[in-house]
DNA sequence: AACAATAGTTGCTATGATGCACGCATGTCG
DNA sequence: CGACATGCGTGCATCATAGCAACTATTGTT
């Protein structure tokens, strides 16, 4: 288990490796939990990473000044602030679920019919599994897209 | 798979955080990769975690200072310096283990004893098919512990 | 209307990670 | 021996993250 758990952590781990240069992991993070809800606000960003709501605020500086972020005053509250990720941003992220799907293909590529088959079985098992232990929202904690 | 994949790094990122106050991101890395081997000294550390080594050396003063790192002079080379981990440092990596092992048996035990063997086939597969692919070396980007 | 709570920002400070250039000690090789 | 390479450390600078306190603007509550 340890051994699998290994080989899937070294492909999420290359994943976000494509991205390194633009971003830094509390950013990727931050752009994922962004991504994850329409209408987050710095608040709820703060939040979701377990920081000051000022460490929130410096990095949407620079999320914004890179163009992967959107900030706009609420529609309902003129204290509030909506961010949106941008199209940009979007972009970063699938290039990062792309590199992953792309690698685990790559490793059920070379597994039989068959033992594709039990895998996807047994995959979602222990995601059900897992999904009933773990909340769903645990699931932002390092940041990974769907 | 990915959401197989999204459980097994949830399991990963929070068997970190139990030591996330002793120890950075890269802290935990370095210790893992110095554990993964005896007698390694700065250059190995540096490159294994792909940064200067002048970095590694101000990363191993602050190990030392935590008293989680040992430096010796080598016994061959007396301008090469040999990294140890300390016993302190053994029981930091122990602590996120077992944390990890506790998570990972606590979701299997949701499983019937034949979902579990085929599970464990299943991954035994998806780890080989996976070894092909990455090498060894490169379960130690993020840093985790056997 | 007065007061309290909330959302976000800014100034300040601290720590960590990082690279580069340079220096020092130590090996290695011709 | 002398020239060169290697391994580490130091000074210097930069950037990202982080929390706290104080402040402004806005919203909610008596």
């Amino acid at each position: 288990m340890l051994t699998a758990s290994r080989a899937l952590i070294g492909v999420t781990v290359r994943s976000i490796e494509v991205v390194e240069d633009d971003l830094t992991l509390v950013q990727y993070r931050a752009l994922v939990l962004l991504a994850s809800l329409p209408e987050r606000n710095v608040s709820d960003l703060a939040e979701g990473l377990g920081v000051h709501p000022s460490t929130a605020t410096r990095l949407c500086d620079r999320l914004v000044a890179k163009g992967l972020v959107h900030r706009a005053t609420s529609t309902e509250s003129r204290r509030e602030i909506t961010l949106t990720v941008t199209s940009t941003g979007r972009g970063l992220l699938r290039t990062v679920t792309a590199r992953r799907r792309k690698e685990i293909t790559r490793i059920i590529e070379r597994l039989s019919r068959d033992e594709r088959k039990r895998l996807r079985a047994a995959f979602d098992a222990f995601a059900n599994a897992a999904g009933e232990i773990a909340l769903p929202d645990d699931a932002w904690k390092l940041g990974w897209s769907p």
